[in-house]
DNA sequence: GTTGATCCGGTATCGACGGTATCACCGATA
DNA sequence: TATCGGTGATACCGTCGATACCGGATCAAC
């Protein structure tokens, strides 16, 4: 497979030799374990080379907790191909709490480290895949709220649910936790499915008003000016989330 | 009210007067402006006192998170007498809520710098009256689940809901979020309210058996073997008709 | 009144941290 | 050959958490 005589012999670039060093550094000692001179000694490079390749240290964690979500994001991206909505905002959330479990390092450093009015790349991407698969759940008709006010829920009680678990004791950290803040999730933003190919009673005004918004979305339409869609989109997002009332 | 002449002119504790000098600071320049040496000017105390009085930085936040908290649990507590434990529990989630976001400083110190393995003592008083406001609730037979099960479930949706939202650009943030969650978590915790004040005068063990027996014989179970079954049905037989002595 | 223990103010200092300045070198490009 | 961007290397800055050490003030016990 490896070509000895290959033109291109170049190796990791400097980058990836830093955040990997990082990386190793972060999982086995913790964050606080992270500083610049120890990174720069694992990678076996002067210390301002990461100041000139990262800018500061918050670019370098930036790139590490890019590194550590990335088979975290893309495992989930595969998820999302699935046919049933419902059941792949399930395996999504399942996907969730192990990641966060197994790589607490990683997930403590996106999710844990809360200053107010900022969150990661890494975070950010991760709820925007979140927010992916509400739509389908939207668009499959079965969403019950809006799909931001789902996603806000859903990243709530998912971010909640694992730092609760990792601030616990090992020894008492109770799995069955994440399964039933999972039901709860599923049920509080899903409806069943309609009970047949026939008339579905599934359908209220708010379903119905967010598999709109999701087919809008999706599809757009001409048949409306930019003004006009502007506020029905306004207008649907009340319908779809009733604790709004009319000022 | 401030007598000249009092003998008691002690005024505040050393202590008090660095806890007070470290919150002023967390509250108004954030956590990364606490540096021992700002404390120590602040409160017009040479830098060691800090650490003779402390031990170290830790110990020194610790007692700035509790004097933070203490209004908030003050009040929690004060919510806890309540008559009716399940408005009692929507009454704690709002208070939580509007405590995590006007006083975002204090309340990531405590739930948004996550270790593995640690909390700190003011997280853990908090976690300890939400389990004391469930078992109220449980006490009146209005509890889904185990006290232990409900606790984490609640204070991980409470903890994920507002890091959540502090964690948000300031401009979209958005408190139906709070309001949806609370709503999920109060209807997946909680049973409705028995029909009417005439078939419920109070929860006795024999009334809660046969709530149970009644339970089991419409819904079944997989937790138990069918042995366990035929046995535990046995049990509750004997536990809801008192006119029955064990042999 | 003297002694001793304890607490507190004050200064100096330590090692480690994030970050910068500066210079030499090396390889590619023109 | 001259130039220029990326890299290695060293020294350095200010700040951080934390400690050592000294001197004075207080108070109880003898």
């Amino acid at each position: 497979m490896t070509r000895e005589t290959a033109p291109e012999q170049t190796g990791p670039t400097l980058r990836q030799k830093i955040v990997l060093a990082a990386a190793e550094l972060l999982e086995e000692a913790g964050l606080e374990a992270v500083s610049t001179r120890a990174v720069a000694a694992r990678a076996g490079v002067p210390t301002p080379s990461i100041f000139r390749i990262f800018g500061d240290k918050d670019g370098l964690l930036e790139e590490v907790a890019e590194h550590g979500f990335g088979r975290y994001l893309a495992a989930k991206a595969e998820l999302l191909t699935g046919d049933d909505p419902v059941r792949v905002l399930r395996e999504v959330w399942d996907l969730h709490i192990r990641f966060g479990v197994e790589h607490p390092a990683y997930y403590t450093l996106v999710y844990g480290q809360v200053r107010p009015g900022h969150m990661p790349q890494a975070g950010r991407r991760a709820v925007a895949d979140l927010r992916g698969a509400l739509v389908r759940v939207a668009a499959a008709g079965r969403l019950r709220m809006s799909v931001d006010l789902a996603t806000e829920v859903m990243h709530s009680a998912g971010v909640g649910t694992i730092l609760a678990l990792t601030a616990l004791p090992e020894d008492a950290r109770d799995l069955r936790t994440a399964d039933t803040v999972r039901e709860m999730v599923v049920d509080t933003l899903t409806l069943p499915p309609p009970p047949d190919g026939a008339a579905a009673p599934g359908i209220t005004v708010a379903s119905s008003a967010t598999t709109l918004a999701a087919a809008l979305g999706r599809d757009g339409t001409s048949a409306l000016t930019p003004g006009e869609l502007t506020l029905l989109t306004e207008w649907l997002d009340r319908l779809a989330d009733p604790t709004t009332t009319a000022g």
